[in-house]
Parts: C-alpha cells; structure tokens; sequence
DNA sequence: CTACGGCTGTGTTCCTCGTCACATTCCAGG
DNA sequence: CCTGGAATGTGACGAGGAACACAGCCGTAG
C-alpha cells in the first residue's frame, strides 16, 4: 500500500501487467483496462463480496491479504485460500453468470481493483487469448482444489498444518521462511485446514516443541523446512 | 452400449449432440468432429489414462460407468467423481497442457470416444464459443470440488454418505431412489468419502436400521429421501 | 492507567472412526 | 458342482480430535 493513490492508473497498471491473464492484452490493452475498472481501498476485517451475491466484476487484489470464505448452509466457514497482490478473484461467477460461490473478506487493509463484467467480455472478444488463460487459471484451480480435498482425507491434523506453513511461507512469505500475518489469527489457520481452533494451537506447540518452528507472537518462522515437508506427507 | 459398432458415427453424433459442449458446434460440426476421433470399448477395471501421462485428447464417455481417481505419492486413493453416459474427461490436461491430473478407470464396460487435442484446438479456433462453454464446465468443477472439501471438513461420515447416495441416485440412479451400480464396491464408496471400508459398510447398515435405505447385493434403494437429505446436511 | 474484548494456551471428556482380525457370503471358472 | 478369491458383515481396541471450559495475555479505547 505504497501510498498510491486510489486511482493512479500508472501505478494499477503496473500491476496488472505483472499478471498472466493480464499479459496478453499487451501494454495498451493493459493501460485502457486499468481506466475502464475502479480501484478501492478496504480497511481489514471488510467483506468485498458475499457468497450468493450476484457476480458483475473481475477483481484484481492490487495490494494487501484476503481470505475466500465458503460458508455451508449451517454457518460453518472454511477458507479456501488467501490471496496476496496480483491475485484476481470473482472470476467464477463472472464466467457462467451463476452466484458468487464464496465471500472474500480483507485480513489486513487491501487496494482492490474491480472490472466490469461488460468490460471483460469486451476484452475477451478483442482478445482471444484472454479466453485461454481463464481456462488456465481455473485448471490451476482445480488441481488446488483436488489437492485440498486429497489433503483432507489422507493427512491428520498436524501434517495438513504443516503442509499449510509451508504453502503461505512460499506464497506470501518474507524473507525465507518467515510467514508474517498481521490479520491471520489461528482461527482463520484453522478454517484453512478444516480443525478446531484449540486443536490447531497445540498442533502449533507441538511443532515448536520439536523446533520445526518458532512462533513469537502473530509471526511464524519455519526453522526445519524438510522437516515440515516430511511432516505434511511430501 | 446397445451393440453399436465401435465407429458408428451416426450413434457417436447422437451422443455428442446432447452435450452442451458440443452443441455449440452445429449438426454439421457435431458431425465431423464424430468422425475425427476414435471411439474405443473398455472392459470393465481397465484403466483408460494414467495421473501423470501426458494428455493428448478429450474424451466423451459415450456409454458406461467410469471412475475420476486420483492418487497421492503414498498410494492412498480418492474417487473424485463418476462419470456417465455423455460425460466429459481429460479436458484439464488439455487446456493448460500439463500431465493428467487423475486415473480414470472403467468401472462397468465402457465406450468411450477420444478427441485429439489437435483437433479440438482447432475447433475451439472456428468456434469460440466453445472455449466459453469449457469455461463454464471447469468452473461447475470448481464448484464441486469446493463442496467436497466443505463435505469433509464438516460431515461426519454418515452425512457424507447420505450425501453421496443421493448424487448417486440423482445422476445415475435408473427408476426414483433406486442406486444400482455394478462395479461400484463398498470400498469405492469409502474412496469417494474418503473413509474406511469397514465404516462405510456400517454406515450403511446404520442407514438400513432406521429404514432410510436398502441394500440387496449391490443394489441400494433409498426409502426416505427426506430423511437422507437432512442427514446429509441439507 | 485501567478495563474490556479478542486472541492464545491448556485441561478434561467423550465419541467417531481407523486399524486389525475374522467369519460369512457371493460369484466365476474349473 | 466344487472351490478359491473377492466383497461383505462384525467385533475389539485405541488414537485423534471435537466440544466445552476457563485461565493468562495483549492491545486498544476510554
């Protein structure tokens, strides 16, 4: 969150063009994209959309950390994944017109790009390609997803955690290692990997105590990578 | 797989032409693409690709029974789905050109009818609109898959076998609530739940006490729809 | 500085379900 | 009509983790 302005077209541009999806429409294409959208800030803790909501905009996540919340009939939440800067997200309910599938909620203050859905139907007609990366990116999706549901039914608690770590430290990791979240408390650690708050805490003892990792307040550093590896069946 | 010839392009046509993927392409397209593929018989527990080869076509399932397996590096199994009659597979692979993500293996004879991906790139080239229709069956995926992962994190496993027989009625049940599946063992019950063999068949035999269901060979009634779908969560 | 609300750390209890072990039934092929 | 291998039905046992309950902690807002 670099000060940028809300609307700083350059600076929106800048990011986009470092997304895939984004690539093929070239640097006009880009720079016209990111005039056509509008760009806004969350602070932490605001829900961007909600489950069953209709879906009118692509959004690109310019800056910041959100969950995806689905949330069952009964009110139970998992989150099925956290997106940093340049992740996109709402594309699901955009692509067939049906309902957004999950709520995206800010965990720590988010600048936040939102495209039309006329927009990018316009875009995807200009540009063919624009077509195959959203099937790429969906296939990419749906391995997540296969793995997640893999992870669920084979891993006990402590090794989907583990496995957890390791995946947040590579994706939204600072130096080596570190996974610093300011807005990721161990409930949300637990929604990610389907456990109880209290059970994820003591799985988390459990790793500090065999020094796989070091937990000082919200920041966890991964000390023993392989280790944590083995530990969630890799 | 009512005797046709294995290359019956009149009766591949007819299949194809009742899929929403395919009708995009016209009765004429429908037509030549019948006649580019290869349609083949499998017998029943032949495997028909492997996770990890290389994929080289889209298939139709044109008659039978098949199962979405998926294994981890340790060997465990999960059944993520079956496909019938005039279900698709193998689009993954193709779409983002990475090895297959799954096994698919044959649980009753099947004839399956496989489309090289040369030709469905360039059918995807003079039909446009198909690449909008893999963006819908992908994201219909995508909503499945997240469903599962909930269904894990949340059921216990009786609710998730009442769940699955009811999909299983509802997509490939013959008369109303009448589960018959030849091929499909208890332990491909517990694979597609991710549970136990011995569980899973007391489950079942719980589900039979209270008369929500019965089971003659491997045959499965289900007697009280209403109470099946509140078990399951719904 | 103090108070309050959310997060974190732990104990206790109970129940689900995995694992192992076996008996029984079913079916296909000799 | 046997016979063997696979699928099914059950029992016993133990571990993992959910649910509940509560005690320290830590920061933010009065």
């Amino acid at each position: 969150m670099n000060g940028h302005l809300p609307h700083d077209v350059g600076a929106i541009a800048a990011v986009l063009s470092g997304i895939p999806l984004f690539r093929v429409l070239g640097e006009s294409g880009i720079r016209s994209t990111a005039q056509a959208g509008l760009a806004r800030r969350y602070r932490s803790g605001q829900i961007i959309f909600h489950q069953g909501d209709p879906g009118e905009s692509l959004y690109v996540l310019l800056d910041g950390l959100v969950k995806v919340v689905f949330t069952t009939e009964h009110g139970d939440e998992i989150v099925l994944n956290m997106l940093g800067r340049g992740d996109t997200f709402g594309e699901m309910a955009l692509l067939d017109g049906s309902p957004r599938s999950a709520s995206i909620v800010t965990a720590r203050a988010a600048w936040v790009f939102a495209l039309p859905r006329a927009r990018l139907l316009e875009l995807m007609r200009e540009h063919p390609g624009l077509a195959d990366e959203f099937l790429r990116m969906l296939g990419h999706m749906v391995r997540r997803l296969t793995d997640q549901a893999a992870d669920l039914a084979f891993l006990d608690l402590g090794g989907r955690l583990a496995k957890l770590l390791l995946q947040l430290a590579d994706k939204h990791g600072h130096a080596d290692g570190v996974v610093e979240m300011p807005g990721l408390t161990q409930s949300d650690l637990a929604a990610l990997i389907g456990a109880s708050r209290p059970a994820v805490n003591r799985a988390l003892q459990s790793l500090v105590s065999r020094n796989l990792i070091a937990v000082k307040g919200r920041t966890i550093t991964l000390l023993d990578v392989a280790a944590l590896r083995k530990r969630g069946g890799l």
